[in-house]
DNA sequence: TCCTTATTGATAATAATTATCATTTTCATT
DNA sequence: AATGAAAATGATAATTATTATCAATAAGGA
């Protein structure tokens, strides 16, 4: 099988895991939208149209397997579906948190951080990693609020 | 109607809402577990256990409404149920933020900020919220990792 | 190419949440 | 306190996202 992003099917390889053409189709897909927040069903859809022959099941299972080996990241808006993006540990995947509007459902990304943030947030991480024996992988961080055209409108 | 959380009631009776007697126990659950983060059918055994009349569609109703008013905070610790807390506008509810295994969906509350951690996290807010035109109104700040208990089996 | 076995896709099953609707409560008005 | 319009409720059915099952398929080492 075709390797489409070398840094991911390595870590599949060294755990043992098989690369195959769907799984490649749903990486290819992520991959190349790292600033998306697609839930199960796109993610579906889109391989759909790559490959009809894949199943929504196969989605799910890949979707929970990359999660796990911490390739993407799962997330919640609120909608009652979850979203998926990759991680900031991937390459070309710019850090980002979330401001998520609880009238429309809007979520907008914001990267802008300053060093002063991203140290900060790196003490805090420290801290609690040792105060809680707790070994931290990845952060969410959502503001929550009324998004510009909710705002005129309400 | 007795009203046992003047605050809510206040804010129920200014949005031409009713106190009924299921609002008022749900209610009264949430006001009395701030650290807690009950799943909606936690709260409908509990709210059953007060008055056995009281309907699992009301409580999910309620909670919405609570919701709906930033009263109480809808999040997800990624076990596919929704979970609420009051939110730190209400009084007794020191602010906190959450550690949630990835392995067991244990979650840790922790609330030892810095003075320089709530102080960034207010100009954070205000800068986005200018640059934006988003009225944030919570956050939800979650770490992702691996806990003591799992990381020793793991 | 062959063989073992992880993985897949179709499908059924589960579980959380939402919609429906007749009945009951709330509460402003009398 | 009694009245009545309208909001809210509870029982129930319906919906929807996600998970489990299982025979068939495809990866990949030999
Ligand atoms: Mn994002
Ligand atoms: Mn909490
Ligand atoms: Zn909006
Ligand atoms: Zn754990």
């Amino acid at each position: 099988m075709r390797h489409k992003n070398p840094w991911v099917c390595r870590r599949m390889v060294k755990e043992g895991l098989r690369i195959t053409q769907t799984r490649m189709v749903i990486i290819d897909i992520l991959t190349r939208n790292p600033e998306k927040h697609f839930s199960a069903e796109e993610i579906f859809l889109m391989a759909h149209r790559i490959n009809p022959g894949i199943g929504f099941a196969t989605v799910y299972r890949t979707l929970d397997l990359l999660a796990q080996m911490g390739i993407i990241q799962k997330m919640e808006f609120g909608d009652g579906k979850a979203r998926y993006e990759m991680t900031e540990a991937m390459e070309n995947v710019p850090h980002h948190h979330h401001l998520v509007c609880t009238e429309c459902g809007k979520v907008i990304d914001y990267t802008e951080f300053t060093d002063e943030e991203k140290e900060l947030l790196a003490k805090v991480e420290k801290e609690l990693s040792e105060k809680y024996k707790f070994k931290i992988k990845n952060h969410i961080i959502q503001f929550c609020g009324i998004c510009n055209n909710c705002g005129k409108r309400g």
